[in-house]
DNA sequence: GTGAAAGCGCTAACAG
DNA sequence: CTGTTAGCGCTTTCAC
């Protein structure tokens, strides 16, 4: 059957006026807030003609008028990880909770890609941009990233970064260096001798992070007198792979090979630790029994695996919520937020429950 | 320290063409895909001259003078759930790949928050609407959704509906039905005997077609010889709660409270079947051990839970590319695609793996 | 208070 | 092929 396909064009404020007898001037006041008052006959006038015409305001319209919309664009690396949708959904909360309308991209985790969304995204005036997700090693698209958002602040558009600073920009940082610092502090007192690292990629900062404070943390807590944690991190190796559940099982498979089994296995993240688990019971070796298992985020569909998994939490959701805030609120200076981190221990690492 | 808050006003497509030298219809010809080729010098020249500028054209503008956005716009119910993570995936990744930016918008489940949603992206002016979640049996507000979806197609945008059948707008359908009587067949052949199904809110489609679906399988697959369903399915419980984690362990409780323990537990959604599963092991009961259970989705993340959930898979990232799709190549005629749904057996049914 | 009119940045006839 | 010009729908001075 032929769908209905009259066209027949939505109404505009012209519409709206001629219906109500008024100018295109009183019909725009009335509509939306502006800061001058109408008659309240003409303002019954006008409601009652848009409400007859089912009239929209044609927002592009307004945009182009005012010069800016009324959005923020959020960029994050994939919308299908936990981790990142529970961050994007902060942001569309509190976006639709400030009046604001929200527009998405997601960069697959190419820093290429969020180069060029940034530069699109640009053109839709967005009154800010959230861009969400690990900063990267490589100086070059750093800059190039960097210039873009800096050319969208001259504009008149509003940065902020979601996860860790460096950029000089508003950001919102997640500890991931305390967190793993005090995850690994935790655990070497717990009495596990022999631990290894699953990292993600080795230019994300995220995963470094993490790596690192943990390290930093284990050798601090086996060897408290030391002052440098170098030399004594030597020997907790450290695996990288991908940030997904197949990249901790690949890594995981790795590390059994190259150096044996270890008593405390700690993932960058919890969908890396349960793909090592996976990994793990394959080779016959039960985590929880035969070897403890860590990871980070505290990813809430994850929290009934089996054995629960050790972690550290993240106020995600509060993050999102916190970077529209910063858009909405701008104040001249650059901001950093600090958004603590937070040790959750559970059956993976059976000696830490006990080391309560 | 103070910002860099100069507001140099963005490049605009006149700054490029005087720049360049030429005049403002050349510029405009070059800079996006005109039907008219331009002479290579002064492409050239244009080109050069919008890289010096760092020439971003201004989206909104161009959506005023051609009428209608490059975007389609998104409604979930809940961006937070990996089911709607995955079909938000789908329709972002296959927007972009068509060359269309996303955005999006939560409903938090509620349908007039839905119809408002509508109402206000429609001023939008998106090439396309895809309103992903389950309808509802309230006709009122479903009259008024259809409203403001028609208002919409007749200004010229069009309409895509994921989940179910319905309304008179172009979808893309889950086989919640089929799915739901495939694995109930599938169980109740393999010996369960007293089954018992944890249901979502009884105005969401989706949780009644799930429900719905398994009920009838269930009584066929029992009593093959009778006709109607109806009789048959009297001796199996239906409770209802939440679509949550949260809803699936609260209403196991009830259920185990006012009829017992089953052989057989059906959630219709993952998350739902995994909050029962550990309700039930707060009871004493060993999920796959002394009671089977099965979900519906076949979450990605809900994948790694001890026993193996068994679950009918929905294809959810193809649901979100299809609907894009439909978008993209719009008939003159209104199309009903069903995405078919696939049994998946794991160890929280034993005896149907077994029974394979 | 109200309305006329000049933009906002871009597209798409239309004439050369 | 190029340039001129009249809009697109709305906001916002600026007079009244």
């Amino acid at each position: 059957m032929a769908r209905d396909d009259a066209r027949r064009p939505p109404a505009t404020l012209q519409d709206v006026a001629r219906d109500a007898g008024v100018s295109l001037a009183t019909a725009s006041r009335t509509l939306n807030g502006s800061a001058r008052r109408v008659k309240e006959e003409y303002r019954a006038r006008v409601l009652a003609a848009a409400e007859r015409l089912n009239y929209a305001p044609n927002l592009q319209a307004q945009a182009v008028a005012r010069g800016r919309t009324n959005t923020v664009g959020i960029i994050v690396s994939d919308i299908t990880d936990p981790y990142f949708a529970q961050i994007a959904g902060g942001i569309i909360a509190a976006a639709e909770a400030g009046g604001m309308g929200a527009s998405i991209s997601v960069s697959g985790r190419d820093p290429e890609r969020e180069v060029q969304l940034v530069s699109s995204l640009r053109g839709l005036r967005p009154a800010g941009i959230v861009l969400v997700g690990s900063r990267v090693t490589d100086a070059a698209v750093t800059a190039r990233l960097e210039t873009q958002l800096r050319d969208f602040e001259a504009e008149g558009g509003h940065v902020v970064l979601v996860t860790q600073a460096g950029l000089p920009f508003d950001t919102i940082a997640f500890d991931n260096v305390e967190g793993a610092r005090a995850l690994a502090a935790r655990l070497a007192t717990a009495g596990y001798a022999r631990a290894i690292v699953l990292a993600g990629p080795e230019r994300l900062m995220t995963s470094r992070e993490r790596a690192d404070g943990f390290l930093e943390g284990w050798a601090v807590a086996k060897h408290p007198a030391d002052a440098g944690p170098f030399e004594d991190t030597l020997d907790v190796p450290v695996v990288h792979s991908e940030f997904t559940r197949a990249g901790g099982y690949e890594a995981m498979g790795r590390a059994l090979a190259d150096h044996g089994r270890p008593d405390l296995v700690f993932a960058v993240t919890d969908l890396m630790a349960v793909g090592a688990m996976a990994r793990l019971r394959e080779a016959g070796i039960e985590p929880g029994r035969d070897v403890a298992v860590a990871g980070f985020d505290d990813i809430e569909t994850l929290r009934d695996v089996t054995p629960g998994l050790t972690t550290v939490r993240l106020p995600l959701e509060q993050g999102g919520i916190a970077a529209v805030d910063l858009i909405l609120h701008r104040t001249g200076s650059q901001s950093l937020m600090r958004l603590p981190a937070e040790v959750v221990v559970r059956e993976s690492t059976p000696a830490g429950v006990e080391h309560e």
